[in-house]
DNA sequence: CATGAATGAGCTTTCATTCAT
DNA sequence: TATGAATGAAAGCTCATTCAT
């Protein structure tokens, strides 16, 4: 029981280790020697708890996007309305970003790299359904602009990634102030 | 001066090769003998037209860049009225990504990974200038959104690289009917 | 502990490897993969023993003067007279000359060429101190000529290099009977 | 004619070029492109004078040894009686190496590196016949020790790079006082 | 399970030399 | 003669991975 536990935080270990040097150095300076040394073990034991390396990315990348989700939903069922409801996935995944900065500037950067292969991409997409119920609800309700799911994310989430990465660079204050103005544009994106 | 010349045709097939590299290997997996030989010239040569491997890319980064703002505001003066105006540079910019895939694809992953050096982005930046100041002036004129240009970027111009990578990945198509809606999203998120 | 050691073995393998290089090809053609191959290893190898190409010569030249100094004051002690202590030094290292061809032509070029870093080489200086300690008892008690240490040195240990050189090209043979008469010279040229 | 004449320039430029470098980067890092910068010319320039690198080595070391021995012999004749030729030739000597740092310095590298072709040391080495006849000369009168001419130069000559080093180094001062001490010196250890 | 040592393959970069003018 | 461009070969070094314990 105490190796069990031992052995699942070397894992943990590595996978913040992972975390930490990719966003730091970006994929390309991110070594295994590195990796190991960040999260105090030797290389080799990377590989008993990981395939290869593209495994370690491939799991990290599936275990962040799963806490996304987790946090996404939060608090979360269908029986709001549907402005009420995107207003609460909305602020989760904008606190998510806001407070799980190094989750999310990792998240950024694998959806704009070729360094996550294509399953592991596919399976993270699962993970956005809720969402995408509850915009199809709304555009039978007639709330919600009758236009590709793609074009609702692209305008009302995805903005909230360029404004963490704004503040990352420390060229914007992203506060709860701003939120409020953002929610407005991302509501006035979507709604008809 | 009866001398070969350096000619600009290899330093262009250099960059171009390094752009199709870089977007469909990462940074991680365009190595300098891949480059020479995708550019049909020996990798020694790579080290007469750029100093090393991150002066290639930082100058393909900001020829890109400077394409890009190029493009984007093309047509445009300050003449027009603020919504007129905005709507040219939106489609430009528009156009830029559906007809410039490989270009918007290097530049989206600039954006979000360390492969550039600081100075190098901060040069990039200077290029959106004149829509800044449409911006500036849109909000004297009560017709745009008195909030940071940081979120009227975030959710009127940033979605655009989603909906370029979504096509890219054969999830979405992205043609001149949806360009339409979009810019509505985009014009409903920072108008008043 | 169950683990493969760093074992030293290979360590002086890629020492003596890299000494045999530098004596027979020269500084600049002796390539970590040829030294690599000589002790029969991986390139790879050599940087878990040594942190770069500069400080494996650093390294060799270290112990190669350590040893330089161990040999050159065996059964050595200040007890002696001036001139039989001088005897039994010169002598040493004339032997030492002789005998370790490969470490004296080591040290003989690392004392001519850039190849040794400042630091390094005044780490080596050091050894020499007893001979120095000897020589200013010398001065004291009227037996050894009242000038620079460094005349001392050019004129009764120096030329055992050169000895040592041309025996190695076989211009000359460097015997008993010769040291008897290089002694004699040495002698004479430091003597009151 | 003036053709001819800026010819010998270039050819000279290359060879100080050469001489600088050798001597303060060691002949490792004295590449042909750092050569032709210091020399204003361009790389393949130096093909015109010269076949190679190790052609332009050899060709280096020869014309210094001719500018030595040059000065060695300059205001010596065998008219003179041994110990005050043997003073000339030795002062000679001595202010080849206290004015002409740079080619004494290239010179000792050459002695104990193998960056010199064994066919050009031998050439070199004939450049010293008169100092070698005038030995012989006075052993025949009882004046200089029967022993090898190697020990002679070891003990008499070879000491003065030792000298030139260590002022190089800045270990040392090595003036005219000096000069007299270490002529007492090289007297003694030769004379009977 | 866990390790530090070890490695072949491959990286970025430099080199002596040749080419084309 | 003189050149800057061009290059294949090789340099020093790092990497993801495996070995031996």
């Amino acid at each position: 029981m105490a190796i069990r536990q031992k052995c699942i935080e070397k894992r943990t270990a590595l996978l913040n280790a992972t975390l930490h040097l990719v966003n730091n150095n970006g994929f390309h300076d991110a070594p295994m020697s590195k990796i190991a040394k960040l999260a105090e073990v030797s290389p080799a034991t990377i590989y008993i708890y990981f395939e290869n390396k593209q495994d370690l990315i491939n799991q990290l990348y599936l275990e962040i996007k799963a806490s996304f989700s987790n946090d996404a939903f939060h608090n979360y069922d269908d029986t709001n309305t549907v402005k009420e409801g995107f207003k609460i996935i909305w602020n989760n995944i904008a606190h998510f970003k806001l407070n799980q900065v190094e989750k999310s500037m990792f998240l950024t950067q694998c959806d704009t790299t070729p360094m996550i292969d294509k399953e592991s991409r596919e399976k993270g997409l699962l993970h956005l359904q809720p969402l995408l119920d509850l915009w199809e609800r709304g555009q039978k309700e007639g709330v919600i602009k009758p236009i590709s799911p793609y074009l609702l994310y692209a305008f009302s989430i995805y903005p909230l990634g360029f404004l963490m990465t704004m503040q990352q660079r420390k060229s914007c204050e992203y506060n709860e102030v701003n939120l409020v103005d953002a929610f407005q544009s991302a509501w006035n994106s979507i709604k008809l």
